[in-house]
DNA sequence: CCTACCGATCGGTAGG
DNA sequence: CCTACCGATCGGTAGG
């Protein structure tokens, strides 16, 4: 709670492999987690007040640092949006990937369909899921060279639903075309984001289930 | 083109009512159409380069004016995002309306469905139509009084969809809930301002068919 | 609507 | 990772 407070707890049992200078605290330190607590924090930050509204400041001290020290883990303030970005599209290709092999493979395309939707769902509203959010709303702030390369995890990600869209044109449950289909509902749930509440309303199946009677002919 | 060239027309038929400092050039001056050029040129760079990312300076320069004229205009810059915004919302209404009456009343509930989206879409997708997009990607900025003033305008807007919808469900061509339906539906629209480019793919029209093959059943 | 300017904030860095 | 700091930009204002 109190940064100033001396640390009292024995330094007996202290890891033996402490060494330099000493530590402020007892609590994590070592490798790559204050870069991790600084990539939660600027996505919480940056999701709630936009990229531009959130200084690297603010993001110090949401992790407990000084004003400079971002900068030690990371070269610029856009490379670490881009880092949240980036994180954000590897949870979403993850989470895909298994929604759809889960413990049997889809009974057929429209279970397909419900498992991709559920799983961007997750992604998207699940309590602490900022990292997709950002990506987002936020990629006008990226660089050109930057925008690009997340283009290629988002054509990943969006490839894995054309065949199952394409099967469901084919047996008549989606009328549309396909790549239109494709680009209209993956809309439809994005921009839940805009107005989706887990405190009230819906809950994520409810919405799941809304959103394929919405879409989808019954087979 | 050059703002230093010296005005090289007569002065023989300038307009009667002009008195006090001289004008620098001949084209319009009076009224409000100053505060036009501003809200244009507004509208246009916090589309592009989002409200943070636009200066007011850049906005002065794209207005023709000194970096400190647009306050002459505008109380402050976010006065100036909000009266834009507000503008857009004008102009969504209005043209919602029109389509509706339109020369004949709708058809049918899947005919007032036709028009609510073809009209949304001119609004949102329609050259030179910053206005709204930059309401709808921009609103985090705004204070808790003045969004609350926009969704006032929101309301009324979206409202108009419900009784069409509930149509449509009553009849059996939408299956999903009315409201949730209406959420995803206006989110798969808006979405497509991340996406469509009227110089290539899709038109207008063909958006406007997929629509409403993806989201309504044949009657 | 322009000129000249202020105060504040911000991304980033050196040097330890 | 902290301290101390720089240079630039920005919203806004006074005074005309």
């Amino acid at each position: 709670m109190d940064k100033m407070q001396a640390d009292t707890t024995t330094d007996a049992d202290a890891p033996k492999r402490a060494r330099g200078r000493p530590r402020k605290t007892l609590d994590e330190r070592d490798d790559g987690n204050r870069r991790q607590a600084l990539l939660s924090a600027a996505a919480k930050l940056f999701r709630r007040q936009g990229f531009d509204g959130t200084s690297t400041r603010d993001i110090a001290t949401a992790a407990g640092m000084q004003s400079g020290s971002p900068f030690y883990h990371f070269k610029s303030k856009d490379a670490l949006l881009y880092a949240v970005m980036e994180a954000g599209m590897f949870s979403a290709i993850e989470r895909q990937a298994k929604a759809l092999q889960g413990k049997a493979p889809p009974a057929n395309a429209a279970d397909a369909m419900r498992r991709l939707i559920k799983a961007h769902f997750e992604v998207l509203l699940g309590p602490g899921n900022d990292f997709v959010p950002v990506m987002l709303y936020e990629h006008r702030a990226l660089s050109a060279a930057e925008r690009a390369k997340l283009a290629q995890l988002q054509v990943r990600y969006e490839a894995v639903w054309t065949p199952v869209l394409q099967a469901l044109h084919d047996n008549g449950q989606l009328q549309a075309p396909v790549k239109l289909s494709r680009l209209l509902i993956l809309g439809a749930l994005n921009w839940t984001v805009q107005w989706f509440d887990r405190r009230k309303g819906a809950s994520v199946d409810e919405l799941t289930d809304a959103a394929l009677l919405l879409f989808l002919r019954a087979d």
